[in-house]
DNA sequence: GCAATAATTATTTTCGAAAATCTTTGGAAT
DNA sequence: ATTCCAAAGATTTTCGAAAATAATTATTGC
């Protein structure tokens, strides 16, 4: 693996998380100590990561963290809702056995780690099979274009969904793993109104709660602070 | 504009003309000598095409300007067809009066340049006003990320009705012109309905006619030859 | 001859310094 | 006090060479 390929992995993995905040500065100085590399993989990376959008970039200006916005959240949410039931319809007429194994699979792994507590509970495994099982939903759509928009679509939300799960502020009266289960059942049923409709509203819901969030916490658009 | 920009934009406009043939490798120093410039603008040029899907990147075994193939261009198209329909609906109930002003007016300046023959018939004037009668009709969709997506899907497809334009052999039995007028003037009445069939209907006639070209003239694939 | 291996060449990747550009600071003039 | 300009400093961008890796050619042993 290159320099350059560890450079884009690392920061994108912190500015997903939020170690690294949104609007910050990402001068190529202090990334070339952080990461301890030079600047050209540097910004080999932060090109990459500006053609995703994960960071902002002026010309002779350098590189930002991207802000985080409502406005921009509810964009993502609003597109993934209409490419993701696209896909999964797509999915429950193509799909075969192995494509539903996959699905029982997934769930069954995240199933697990939601049950987890205490130093077994990492938020990282977690989250990375959440996006395993809604991987693995589309799986069978036989469109590369659509699996990249869902890939670049759930990259932009996990930044909004990440520091809600870090404070762990999940309201008890919802309960998504019983959405993920009636989810994969209706798609492995090949029932795809409900299974679409499910979709739909898991993100809804999903999008409302950090709407709240994050609407109460910082009310001029989620601008960073440092 | 510094080095870096331009080699991006060179680069872009070379492979989606067809200039540099799908499937040839991009090595640095050829570049470097056909733009005049160091190492360091042209990989990062690259970086970002390879983001866009323009170009193929192997680590340690540098690039190549992406292939083409049938399948992706039918998966291409299918995938615009949902992403532009939506974008078309939600630009017929939020668009302003300034929004239809811009499609009136791309239509107009495309349909000039689609009748002129002889010296002033330059194809790459038609291909920007095509393209901006397009982006027009989704303007006011107010939705950044499927404007993205519109973007990249438009590029990709691009690729592959360029050498049909330069080959000059439309067929005669069809008039895009008409189809684009009807398709505006739907929009302008705000009939979602006929606007969006007529889009869909736009979009596959233009790929089951690039499919018997391309299909006929390189039946494994498109795999450039050099 | 042919396979395996060593040497050579070609190419990508990375670094470190130089050039170009932007930002801040300090001082002079009004 | 404020505006303007120049100097100094900080940062990005670019280059050219060195390092690392891949591909090719030559050589050896059988």
């Amino acid at each position: 693996m290159t320099l350059a390929e560890k450079a884009y992995d690392a920061l994108r993995h912190d500015i997903i998380r939020g170690e690294l905040a949104p609007g910050r500065p990402l001068r190529l100085s202090d990334l070339s100590e952080r990461y301890d590399m030079g600047f050209s993989p540097l910004r080999e990376a932060l090109n990459r990561l500006h053609a995703e959008r994960l960071v902002t970039a002026e010309s002779l200006r350098g590189f930002r963290v991207a802000p985080l916005s409502l406005d921009e959240l509810h964009d993502a949410v609003n597109v993934r809702i209409k490419i993701e039931c696209d896909a999964l319809r797509a999915s429950i007429e193509l799909g075969d056995d192995n494509w539903a194994a996959g699905i029982v699979s997934a769930l069954y792994a995240l199933n697990l780690q939601v049950g987890r507590t205490g130093p077994d509970a990492d938020i990282w495994t977690l989250e990375a099979r959440h996006y395993a099982f809604h991987r693995a939903l589309l799986a069978a759509c036989n469109s590369p274009w659509t699996l990249e928009f869902f890939e670049r679509l759930y990259a932009a939300t996990e930044r909004y969904r990440i520091p809600t799960l870090l404070a762990a502020t999940q309201p008890s009266g919802r309960d998504v793993q019983a959405e993920h289960g009636a989810l994969a059942q209706a798609t492995l049923d090949r029932d795809a109104e409900t299974a679409t409709a499910l979709l739909e509203a898991h993100y809804r819901k999903t999008a409302s709660y950090l709407t709240n969030v994050f609407g109460a916490n910082e009310p001029d658009g989620l601008a960073a602070t440092g």
